[in-house]
DNA sequence: CTCATATCGGTATATAAATATCGATAACAG
DNA sequence: CTGTTATCGATATTTATATACCGATATGAG
């Protein structure tokens, strides 16, 4: 890995108290204590104060934390409110699905172009993003000043994708196809594993049959 | 965590073993050593070799392994050779791309049910799959004995969706709405969190520039 | 047939993460 | 104004993970 490596465990973490917190309605009291998100989100008190520790600075004994300080902290901390513009290549479904999903920009994400190198792509549009051709990555990315790219290629065609991007200035990739792409070491790349996802859970679901059996006496 | 976790680096880093040695091509020698994988991987040998040992038994001194026979129990080891059918609910941008992703049948996951609430959506069929009213969740899931469900729709419904599934006999979920799901003990939940993904990936774009600075000096 | 070398597998150490323990502080009740 | 309780934050312990080390084994060269 050559960019630093970050925890990512402690970033899932994270974003699980950001989405609890904002999903906290008005009436509730002001204040919240870590033992109150731990027990919410069958986390240890202790960790959930280590972690927010790391991010904010607030916390009084016997009250807890601010609650919308809490989470202008962790937005900060996660990104949320520093928005980069990102270019995305392979607009195919998995392509598609991101460019129209507009909640990234909420996470300081915001996607300005979409390539794709199929013809009958070319020209259309989006979600109101125009799809550019494949063989122009490098020159638009760079007029942009673009510095975030998403890989939704086929395999076959990743490790090309990402030297284009990482020639028109890329420097971080978020990648969806199942490859081992290889980088500057100025660049950071984060494999989204689909399938490695997929292992952990058939894996716990394989379990959890053998440890629970697979009828269980409902009545339905 | 209900479920016994499993460590998630430790699949992801044989997915990626996997991925490696089935892109391999046919006219590379038989056997390949751990060194050899941990190079290509930029990952150390010894964990490379401490990995394998728990998919495989395999592996001869001087040699290394039988490619085809370490592939084969990587496969059995993710649940590749071991197929079970899945449901998904909310047949929205994401939830088409999953559906329309042939490739899950080859990690042994495959998609025989879809569901949504929009009266425009139910009856249409998506790569072949009817999508069929979500009322009818926990009824079809175990007529069809479905155990992994996939979520895909808006935060605010993804707890009535999963309970749905859980009492249809689900067991394992792969949720993709950024919630905090609340499952009885014996069903497992995978969250794809791509918040903090993102957030993981935008702190290293931060460091990586601080680090190294915007401007590289490139012949462009 | 013997020696050098590549590689495995087990044991040992180092590092990092999660959890537990404890004192300090601040609100509230009496 | 004093005692009780909830909570924070710091330190310590345990656990898990990653790395390093070393002997055993099998191949191929001389």
């Amino acid at each position: 890995m050559s960019v630093s490596s970050v925890s990512v465990p402690l970033y899932n973490r994270l974003t699980r108290y950001l989405n609890y917190l904002k999903q906290l309605t008005a009436d509730e009291p002001v204040n919240i204590s870590a033992t109150a998100i731990a027990t919410a989100l069958a986390l240890n008190d202790v960790v959930v104060r280590k972690d927010i520790a790391s991010v904010s600075d607030g916390g009084k004994s016997k009250i807890g934390y601010v609650r919308a300080e809490l989470i202008a902290d962790l937005e900060h901390f996660l990104g949320h409110d520093n928005q980069s513009d990102a270019a995305l290549v392979g607009v195919g479904n998995l392509g598609k699905a991101l460019l129209s999903y507009d909640n990234f920009e909420n996470y300081g994400l915001k996607i300005v172009a979409a390539f794709d190198r199929n013809p009958d792509l070319i020209g259309q549009s989006v979600n109101g993003k125009a799809v550019v051709d494949s063989a122009k990555i490098a020159n638009l990315c760079r007029r942009l000043n673009i510095h975030i790219g998403i890989i939704t290629v086929p395999n076959a065609f990743a490790q090309e994708v990402c030297d284009a991007l990482v020639k028109g200035g890329v420097r971080a990739v978020w990648n969806f196809a199942p490859t081992n792409l290889k980088v500057p070491e100025n660049v950071a790349v984060k494999n989204e594993d689909m399938a490695a996802s997929l292992a952990i859970l058939t894996a716990q679901l394989a379990d959890s049959l053998t440890k629970y059996g697979v009828n269980e006496e409902e009545d339905y």
